[in-house]
DNA sequence: CAGGTGTGTAGACAACGTCTACAGATCGTG
DNA sequence: CACGATCTGTAGACGTTGTCTACACACCTG
């Protein structure tokens, strides 16, 4: 038995996907959801607090994903950092509704504790993986947060413009995934990734 | 005599400064610049219109003063090109409001002239200082328009993360301007910058 | 069985963006 | 000068929003 927390959630995510942040009202999610206007204040203190319940699960759903496409590259922390990256975005713009949401705190509630958690373990993700790259000598005299910082502005800012459609021109054939190889500026000896690989003989 | 639109603006631009996004209603604007709710109305079409022009207002600001920065340095393209990114940086952390609202589209009427103008003559701005960068043989062979497209990507993203303070403890002794630094990967030949330089030795 | 707690509804409230009706000012043209 | 059109401002309305409150019903516990 779904209770009306979970179709609350549910409809929002569903609205995030087919229409994004726009007409994303508390009223909106009632409708969808089949109750009262009033009904979704019973199970969240505030149009806020719905949106961090589902800002913290989408961000879950996103380190799980690059987790499993981590993993699945065998033991290169150099491959699985830049993999991790074009995991990021990939799922950014899989899911642009969701990732805008993330990154809005007006429109959360920044101190709900699930949020915070969720927001916490993706950024622990990316700064273990670039530890380890570090530690095969990659950029090892860069300060670590630093560097883990510079990365995540990097994959967001890509992330970011690419969903609002503000990088005119200049992307238009290069898909976004390409964009990550900029970062990294010497990619001999890792191993051949299929994208990159597809992309090196067009 | 500055008219009433001239008021709006500034009382727009007031706002920004001093409390951001936060509270900034049609109808707040126009009591601030002590007129009725309906007379904005009067001078732009839409909330959207009046915010707009804000925000080519700033981006227009923010391409001057990016200028005037890379102007005082002499002619060394490489060493204009991370000034600019600098500028561009400081920029939007002296400015948070006004840097939010120009990466807001669902605020903005996206169809305005004068922001895709100005929108447009900054990223122009970028992409000249790139290729001229790129004209000493500094990242030649990427792509120039993928290699703006990053570069914009990046300083971006640092600065709208900045702002929403979600680098937690990641960059807490580095002032923003030294992230860039990691953006350039060889700044052997530089001349020295008094940022750099004052943070060498601490 | 009685009472408290949890869940849902319906109505109210202030604030919002926008529209319309109306009033005064300003200006070009006869 | 006079007069009609246009510009600019006001005030009120409308529908929508987030949130609050009053009320009703279900369920569990004693």
């Amino acid at each position: 038995m779904t209770g009306t927390r979970e179709v609350l959630i549910s409809a929002t995510v569903a609205h995030l996907d087919a229409r994004g942040l726009d007409g994303l009202t508390l009223r909106q999610i009632a409708r969808d959801a089949g109750v009262s206007h009033g009904a979704p204040l019973r199970h969240f203190a505030s149009l806020s607090a719905l949106l961090s319940a589902v800002a913290a699960e989408s961000f879950d759903t996103m380190t799980e994903e690059i987790r499993s496409r981590v993993d699945s590259l065998g033991d290169n922390p150099l491959a699985q950092l830049l993999e991790a990256g074009r995991a990021y975005v990939d799922y950014a713009l899989a899911n642009p509704g969701s990732y805008e949401l993330m990154f809005r705190p007006e429109l959360l509630d920044r101190s709900d504790a699930d949020y915070l958690d969720a927001s916490i373990a993706a950024y622990g993700q990316l700064a273990t993986l670039t530890e380890a790259a570090q530690g095969t000598g990659w950029r090892s005299d860069t300060p670590h947060a630093l560097l883990t910082g510079v990365l995540w502005a990097g994959v967001h800012g890509i992330a970011s413009l690419q969903i609002q459609g503000a990088l005119p021109a200049a992307t238009k054939n290069h898909d976004p995934s390409s964009l990550l190889a900029v970062f990294q500026i010497d990619l001999a000896g890792l191993p051949d990734h299929p994208d990159t690989a597809a992309r090196s003989n067009s």
